[in-house]
RNA sequence: GCCCAGGUGGUGAAAUUGGUAAACACGCAAGCUUCAGGAGCUUGUGGAAGCAAUUCCUUGGAGGUUCAAAUCCUCUCCUGGGCACCA
């Protein structure tokens, strides 16, 4: 009899299986239905941590079980290699991050491998190699091509003293990671993708996929399509002769448009600078304005209560519902990116604006009231009166103090207004979404440079696909220069050929944003090689038809951005003819996060980090995956308990034992009914990522097996199919070098259960007594109301129960019964 | 402040989706085995009372619907995650 190893046998087939090639997945395989199973692949920050684990091993187990059902499974990995903290490393230790990443990554390969996942090793894709970067310009140029990427001025984070622009993570409480120097938002030349010109697509079509319902009401929530109305208000002003100004608004409650007693503008509204010679108070409203320059957006909006604002003395404006003349605030509750960076405010019934006003005493009208608490139907008397308001009335109502549309409800005067409004050319319907152009510019050396040339005669021009790619060069400082990327740091680089007219030009050297490297590395991995298409088209049909990734696992932290970034994409070459589908993942599914043991995130510095490598080590990489799935829900996640490992390791211990040293029984098992019941269980709740019940329901089986008093061959053989997609070295072992089979147990069909064996013949019935369990009775399935009645009245501890009769009896085929007394 | 999850034994959790609450595992206790063990095996293990049969209580809290609620509804209190005060 032979020990389980695991160390030994994890290393034999780990080789074993990369020199068959057993997971390398063919391209239009004739015999079989493709399947590409995807994971979210890994930034390479130097060690594979245990989320990863969680995240790979998870997927791997839905991808070797579809393996198993005879799919041809691609399960691709590669890396998403730019990123900042690369450049951090260059800057603090001197190490190029180049260098620093490429390392990293062979590390990761390494304990990538130790997992046991059935990744395609060949198709790897890393994003900083110049053969894969080439074509991530290329979209950058399928993208200026059509008209979806523009160049705008856009605030960046940026430190004055070091002269830098800084990544939000590089701001710590309003001040500079490195100087501490208090950081400030400043406009500069940058590069977008017009994505809001996809909303709507990008909206309706969340309907058709299969993702987890947060994740689609979270991007519904990001692209936040709201329908209302632009409003103007005109610039009330002194001299007659001035070409008439106007103000515009959006709002979603034009219905309140009666009760709007004042108007906040953003304080970076270009309306500011333009009404300067006419507000009295500029000295006042200048310092607001570098206040909220030094904030970011986040901070100012997390400032909860005290919402603050400058009047702009000298100017009024008028509200053309009722020509009353209202004040003109600005302040930083209302920003300049949404809408038209002005709002119309109405306190009754806005929160914000109500604390506003109470806040700098400004007036309170409301306009309108609850439908229940309307009394006069033409509304002249009004039942609650905004002084005595302690807090806004948000809802719909019916409207009062609002002229023609007194008694009109809410939902009607939206339209009314807007449309009576619209005649005299100060209104018109508009809809609006949250969603804003993708800032795709980074003033930062490790990512993609933008391939665009500067021309003095030619103005911007893009380098031709055929001198692609532009390759990054060699600096020998990473720190942005004077709010350019290093990239400018190079001579060699920065001066260049103008495409069209061949004079001195200047290349453009901010890189990409590198969530466009992520954006269609999917693409990629269907046809990873190609040096001349991005990827082939046929490839593309096959794996990526008809809906895109059949599965695709990650993290729930990239709900919004990466998800919806790749659904862009998707669409943009859709409509260029160059992605088969239009929506890049059918199916979703997030792994939760593991904390560590102290139920915190795992960091560093709390010196709460689980290493895999160890637990590795100790225990054998198929106990560590099955104890990960083992812990609760996938999707849950949850703290490591350090302590739980060792039940895995228990089970498989007395799995290879009985399988390497089992009786055989010719006569039928006994455990026939458990076994369909148990090959029902796993499958279903692999297919459902439920792995914890999974691996429970194959405990129950084991346990059942042991108190057998001889063990029948299908039943282990079963359990060790069953077991494959979990431990896949375990299962291999027993399979082909102790049963000695000649193929892969990945190379055999699944076990099937028989439906008609998965129920007990003898079942129990509770028996409740005004809803209160007070037994069990065991019969046949199928027993009748009758025939339970009768047992229970000749049932010694029942029958007590039913003294004085029924009232009321309610029976649940072979399920229960409950007496009403 | 807003949005989304989630609160079940000492711990991770399960519950056929309204029908026996606590499967499976960790831990703990007792016993066996071992030179010894942080190894293995057996048994027990939600709480309270009782020698026991048994009884009562129990799914964050308070109400409600129902013959029946961890599950549905209302309110409320915590915890975690996300956020862009979106007009």
């Amino acid at each position: 009899m032979s020990i389980y190893n695991p160390k030994e046998i994890e290393q034999k087939w780990q080789k074993r299986w990369k020199e068959d090639g057993l997971y390398e997945a063919k391209d239009f395989a004739k015999d079989k239905k493709k399947f590409y199973h995807l994971v979210m692949f890994p930034y390479p920050s130097g060690d594979l941590h245990i989320g990863h684990w969680y995240n790979f091993v998870g997927a791997d187990v839905a991808a070797r079980k579809k393996m198993r059902d005879g799919f041809n499974v691609m399960s691709p990995i590669g890396f998403d290699a730019f990123g900042l903290p690369a450049e951090n490393a260059a800057i603090k230790r001197g190490i190029h991050p180049k260098t620093w990443t490429y390392s990293n990554m062979e590390t990761m390969r390494g304990q990538l491998r130790t997992t046991g996942t059935m990744f395609d090793w060949s198709r790897e894709v890393v994003t900083c190699d110049p053969e894969y970067y080439k074509w991530t310009q290329w979209m950058f140029l399928k993208m200026y091509e059509r008209g979806l990427a523009y160049r705008k001025k856009a605030p960046a984070n940026w430190c004055p003293k070091d002269q830098t622009v800084l990544a939000n993570e590089q701001v710590v409480d309003g001040k500079c990671e490195r100087c501490g120097t208090e950081v400030v938002q400043k406009e500069i030349n940058q590069w977008l993708f017009k994505i809001t010109e996809y909303a709507d697509r990008l909206l309706s079509d969340l309907e058709k996929l299969d993702w987890p319902e947060q994740t689609k009401t979270m991007q519904k929530n990001w692209i936040g399509r709201s329908e209302g109305a632009i409003i103007k208000f005109k610039v009330k002003s002194e001299k007659l002769k001035v070409k008439e100004e106007f103000i515009e608004v959006f709002t979603t409650r034009a219905d309140t448009l009666f009760g709007a007693t004042y108007l906040v503008l953003a304080p970076e509204h270009a309306m500011i600078s333009h009404l300067k010679s006419r507000i009295l108070n500029l000295s006042d409203v200048k310092e607001y304005i570098e206040n909220a320059k030094r904030k970011t957006e986040l901070e100012r909006l997390s400032e909860d209560k005290d919402k603050t604002g400058v009047e702009l003395k000298g100017v009024k404006v008028v509200n053309p519902a009722n020509g009353e003349e209202i004040p003109v605030w600005i302040s930083d509750y209302v920003l300049g990116s949404y809408g038209t960076g002005a709002i119309m405010a109405v306190p009754a019934h806005d929160e914000r604006d109500y604390d506003f006003a109470k806040r700098y005493g400004l007036q309170i009208k409301e306009v309108i009231i609850p439908a229940s608490h309307y009394a006069d139907p033409r509304g002249t008397e009004t039942q609650i009166h905004a002084e005595l308001l302690s807090e806004a009335f948000i809802e719909d109502g019916i409207l009062t103090d609002s002229e023609k549309f007194n008694g009109v409800t809410s939902e009607k005067a939206r339209e009314e207004i807007v449309k009576w409004l619209e005649v005299k050319g100060l209104a018109k319907k508009k809809v609006q979404y949250k969603l804003r152009d993708w800032l795709i510019s980074r003033q930062r050396y490790w990512g993609v440079p933008i391939p665009i040339i500067h021309c003095e005669h030619c103005g911007i021009v893009p380098v031709k696909e055929s001198d692609l790619p532009v390759e990054l060069p060699e600096v020998e400082n990473y720190l942005p220069k004077e709010g350019q990327s290093p990239l400018a740091r190079s001579e060699e680089f920065v001066n260049a050929k103008c495409p069209q007219c061949g004079q001195n030009a200047k290349r453009e050297t901010d890189t990409m944003d590198t969530f466009v490297c992520s954006s269609w590395y999917f693409f990629r991995y269907a046809d990873p090689k190609n040096e001349k298409e991005f990827a082939n088209k046929k490839n593309l049909d096959y794996w990526m038809k008809p809906a895109g990734v059949d599965l695709y696992v990650g993290g729930a932290e990239h709900t919004v951005l990466h998800l919806l970034y790749s659904r862009f994409f998707t669409k943009v070459l859709y409509d260029a003819g160059l992605s088969p589908v239009d929506e890049p993942f059918g199916k979703m599914r997030h792994q939760g996060i593991i904390l560590g043991p102290d139920g915190q995130k795992m960091s560093k510095s709390k010196g709460n980090v689980v290493d895999p490598d160890e637990l590795v080590r100790d225990f054998g990489a198929d106990a560590v995956r099955m104890y990960l799935l083992f812990m609760g829900p996938y999707e849950l996640g949850g703290p490591w308990n350090p302590r739980g490992l060792v039940g895995i390791r228990r089970f498989l211990d007395r799995v290879w034992k009985i399988s390497t040293n089992y009786k055989l029984q010719t006569t039928n098992s006994n455990l026939e009914i458990l076994r369909n019941k148990t090959i029902k269980k796993v499958t279903e709740d692999i297919e459902d990522l439920k792995f914890h019940t999974a691996i429970a329901s194959m405990m129950e089986y084991l346990n059942e097996m042991e108190k057998q008093e001889s063990i029948n061959k299908i039943d282990i053989e079963t359990i060790i199919h069953l077991l494959s997609p979990f431990a896949p070295h375990f299962a291999e072992e027993i399979w082909q070098e102790i049963w000695k089979n000649k193929q892969s147990v990945f190379k055999e069909p699944w076990p099937v259960f028989d439906p008609k064996k998965i129920q007990e013949e003898n079942i129990s019935i509770a028996v409740q007594f005004n809803g209160k369990t007070r037994g069990m009775l065991n019969a046949a399935r199928g027993v009748s109301q009758s025939e339970i009645e009768d047992l229970i009245s000749r049932d010694e501890k029942l029958k007590k129960y039913l003294i004085g009769g029924p009232k009321k009896v309610i029976f649940i085929k072979d399920k229960l019964v409950n007496f009403v007394i």
